[in-house]
DNA sequence: CTGAAAGCGCTAACAT
DNA sequence: ATGTTAGCGCTTTCAG
């Protein structure tokens, strides 16, 4: 390995002067910083970043605890975060916790302060929580998609308003004509989708319709599960018009269940999910569903995760990230006078 | 940020002793120990991995270079080398190269050797194979998914026998009676997926078939790219009974559009992939492919440039993955009679 | 504008 | 069994 001595001493200084040519061209007579440049050309030196980190403080580099990078949403998250932390200059260091809240503690344990200088962390339970919380004294936690805006938790947080996505969801159905919905709620990974869930009965409530719990499924969160759950559903009950899940997997999973049951979408049935993940448009027919924005949070994370590592210590502040918005597609449709 | 000598003189010892308290309880007296590991306890000490880094020049880091982690292949890979690191004791670092050769180039210089102790680099194109050429001498790197057995590239690496893949693809469908078969080829990511072509090729016209160009449709890796491919096949050429992709979205967008233009999959029209994602069972019909193993691979992968970091500088290797193997699902079948 | 020197937190000889 | 010492490669005052 290459140091930054060997590349002073080819270059005739001292290596506080390549040090300054590193970063600081200001105070480096042109001529001697040529030299230098040119030393570190031919020697082929790299700086340690390990070195840096321990003599700053800091290791420009950021954590993303999930539980499970399997999940398809997880990865465009991930797409969008790295972009936003290596245009400003960090690393993203990925730390899967396989939904297990052992491996999330060890990894904080390990990580925090020294390999990252904050940690984000998506979608965790309540036990993992407080573990944050005692350790966010010495390396600044964000709390990413937190899905309880009126539920500031202890942390800084972002968070979505996935009430309002429900309630959109829910708007769009009843606009629709449907009144006859099934729902299915998938398992977030830490608790129940619930905030999705109580948005969109509070709509159908209002608007005077009640939902039996007999269409109503929770569920893991898969395709696999979603296309499950739909056939159960539609046995139940045959006169459904439209399916609501809380999120993209189990509304493309319920879909593909209506195929195969050989409903059409959405002429016999509409299904609309949360989330909009990539697939929602690749899917045929191309899935309605609610837009969380997932690239716009993950900026936004990053954003503030860096900004909190430059001035910590405030109070645990909560900022919402921009509503979620329908995106009207293929899978649904208005409610036909009869109905299979 | 608590360090070792802070919790030295708490537990009256020096900064060697809690250091061997920490990986080497032989040489310790219990008792002293046990006061080590209650100042330890009390303080919320935690090392500084920077430091330890430094130290010993290495960073229980790995690297993961890989070109856009939103194609869900790279995800089911990314989960099963994460945990192989894991508990290997190493970090895993996902670097994102947005298709971009420069991107891979800035990550490889910055991590090469300090924050990663090896780097793993998946479906490169040749430019950047090059670049990592030059730079292995610093760094152990290790190519994986490589995708021609036959020619071995300058690196040591881990091959999956693609050619194989297309092969058995080819011999399941001739096997079905299939006759007339469209084929789609994508992109992988630094070229086109040839290897799996030519292997599928090659067993076609060894029974004597020979598939003209109006049925092989070059094209980008996405569902979206599989689908339109296949509606402009199926104009082209209504008489197919088979369809080739040479990776699961492109052969799940195959079956989509299949669907679309109202032909059974695959009663009218037999579909078959290539890798196995996860998508490919939780689709409906579930997709007949060939899988080539990803965990095994990324166990493989990460367990060799592990052994590659603690020995290095051996000739360039090539390792073989386990071979590929035919998964039959729902979306092939007997070719019938009288086809549309 | 450049050099000398100290030290980030840890480990690993070598002493005791 | 424990302490002493000397750095790992870099940044950063502080002198010159």
């Amino acid at each position: 390995m290459i140091t930054l001595s060997e590349v002073a001493k080819r270059a005739q200084v001292t290596a506080a002067t390549v040090s300054n040519v590193l970063r600081n061209r200001e105070k480096v007579h042109p001529e001697t910083a040529e030299r230098v440049l040119k030393a570190i050309a031919e020697l082929g030196y790299r700086p340690n970043l390990n070195a840096r980190a321990l003599k700053k403080g800091r290791s420009s580099t950021l954590a993303l605890m999930l539980s499970n990078i399997a999940n398809p949403f997880y990865p465009e998250f991930v797409l969008a975060a790295e972009r936003a932390a290596r245009s400003a200059g960090h690393f993203l260091l990925v730390c899967n916790t396989d939904d297990d809240a052992k491996v999330g503690q060890a990894y904080l344990n390990q990580i925090a302060g020294t390999f990252a200088d904050g940690v984000l962390v998506m979608n965790t339970d309540i036990a993992f929580n407080e573990f944050c919380t005692s350790t966010m004294q010495s390396v600044p936690i964000l709390l990413t998609m937190w899905e309880r805006p009126e539920a500031p938790p202890a942390l800084p947080c972002i968070a979505v308003d996935f009430a309002r996505a429900g309630a959109l969801a829910a708007a769009h159905l009843l606009e629709l004509g449907h009144r006859d919905i099934g729902m299915l709620i998938g398992d977030g990974c830490g608790g129940l989708q619930n905030a999705r869930s109580d948005g969109f009965l509070a709509v159908l409530r209002a608007a005077g319709i009640e939902t039996d719990a007999a269409a109503v499924l929770q569920i893991r969160d898969s395709i696999d599960a979603g296309y499950a759950a739909c056939m159960q559903l539609m046995a139940n009950r045959p006169q459904l018009t439209a399916i609501f899940a809380t999120n993209d997997l189990l509304a493309i999973g319920a879909a593909q269940a209506l195929i195969t049951l050989r409903r059409t979408v959405p002429d016999d049935v509409s299904v609309i999910g949360i989330t909009d993940i990539q697939l929602a448009h690749q899917v045929h027919p191309a899935l309605t569903t609610v837009a969380i924005q997932t690239a716009a949070v993950a900026e936004l994370s990053v954003d503030r995760l860096i900004r909190l590592i430059q001035t910590p210590d405030q109070q645990p502040s909560m900022v919402l990230a921009p509503p979620p918005e329908l995106v009207v597609r293929a899978s649904t449709g208005p409610r036909r006078a009869a109905s299979s």
